[in-house]
DNA sequence: CGCGATTTGTGCGTGTCTTCACAAGCGCTT
DNA sequence: AAGCGCTTGTGAAGACACGCACAAATCGCG
């Protein structure tokens, strides 16, 4: 960082005023290097070198400190990151420091799974409400929250200044799901239902398709299975050996 | 693509004879596409513009294009691309013309919700094996199919051919069950854990985490509240106001 | 007090992905 | 049969992301 500071001069401990612009893929990272954080917290590190963060996360360690310099963060040249200071640099970007309301809309299968998640209350959010179309659903309660008619979602999500919504619906619903979300003043959704949202300019929309992730591999292992098979073409009758593993396949491990 | 044919030679219908070398990026939204054209085979449409399937996908046309010309696409110009034969293509390059087995590793809240997923089964993939290391949870019975104790999980992967483990354990159990996954000839693995596994070359680890998703949505949040609220800095007291949507911030919906 | 070991922060070359813009090709109409 | 409108496929440029490699900075030790 290009932030002198007089010897003497007292420094305040604030974070950083202004949110820096982070490159989308940056951000997309963040996480993973707070969860890992977390990990070296509970064990009682109190500093890490970036080789040894990256490693926990899974990437390149140049990447993780570019990452970390983006938001202008405070490592020690020789001695690494402060762990403790580094937690409340990631979580204040992340706006992680005020516990955001989650509304979950669908809670069947997936959306009862999701409802149950540990995950979400031990990353600072709250599930505040659920909703279901189907009648025989309203009025359930699913760990001491009670499925609300789908007809009070934007009331209630105004009322209960629902920063996130979650939409666990089948494909046909989402869209006017997602409607009353946005009416309801909520600005960023994530979308379980395998379609396209349309959305006002200003809110954002993430998408989880869990089948989707299953034909990426199934891609993958259609890939591995042809580069075995057809070099084999003059090779008469290699037997099919399941044990070895094919190795020396020198770019694998796919990231997000 | 560059394969001309006489007018009068007879096509053979046979599929691409071997797996173009797609980017990652590409692989990544043809499922994506796909979902997408059979929607339109539904409903009875024969020809789809890349225009028409672009915003079906929500992505950019050219983008669009130039996926589908990397698999050597047999589009039509001034017409557009056949519904059937596309869908064809891309369900041959996925891999999915062959139905992949599936072992499920952990059938908590979320193994559950996963082992019940339609959209499993309707896109081609079969979940042959539910395992759980809970001596309570071992014998139960879902969808059909009766849990078994992790223990047996390498023998039956071998014995039942598994092409994917999907891990829904807790993240202390995660990287055991991929080593065995691994032991048991399975080369693509979908982590659902919060944790990084480590796998030997040749086998592919994709991620999904929950959390993650809405610690980025979260940053965004917080980014949108700090943009509106920066700039007001001299104006004094602007009201609360929930009902305007901030619009005109124009580079918005975030990609995957 | 100085030196060496260590680790951060980053400039830069490289590769991938995205997007624009347009030529080439196809079918329909006249 | 010729022309016209429409759509694909792709060259090229720009934007973005990645990772190497090294200078700068800090600590500990002699």
């Amino acid at each position: 960082m290009s932030q002198h500071r007089p010897p003497g001069a007292p420094e305040r401990p604030v974070a950083v005023p202004a949110l820096p612009d982070l490159p989308e893929a940056t951000v997309a990272r963040l996480p993973e290097y707070l969860r890992a954080l977390h990990n070296l917290a509970e064990n009682g590190h109190e500093t890490v070198s970036s080789e040894w963060l990256a490693g926990a996360a899974g990437v390149n360690s140049a990447k993780l400190r570019k990452d970390l310099s983006h938001l202008g963060s405070y490592g020690t040249r020789g001695v690494g990151y402060d762990v403790a200071l580094l937690i409340d640099q990631i979580e204040y970007v992340l706006g992680l420091t005020q516990r955001r309301s989650v509304a979950l809309v669908g809670v069947g299968n997936l959306g009862h799974a999701l409802a149950g998640y540990d995950g979400f209350a031990t990353r600072g959010f709250r599930i505040a409400a659920l909703f279901d179309a189907d009648p025989v659903r309203v009025g359930e309660e699913i760990n001491g929250l009670v499925v609300r008619h789908v007809d009070e979602l934007s009331r209630v999500a105004t009322e209960e200044s629902i920063a996130i919504g979650v939409i666990a619906t089948p494909a046909a619903a989402a869209q006017r799901v997602a409607d009353r979300l946005v009416a309801g003043g909520v600005t960023s959704i994530l979308n379980f239902a395998p379609c396209v949202l349309t959305v006002p300019d200003g809110v954002d929309v993430r998408k989880v398709d869990l089948a989707i992730e299953l034909q990426i591999l199934s891609f993958h292992e259609h890939r591995k299975a042809s580069r075995t098979a057809l070099p084999a073409v003059g090779e008469a009758a290699l037997p099919p050996l399941p044990g070895s593993l094919a190795a020396t396949n020198p770019q694998e491990a796919i990231g997000t």
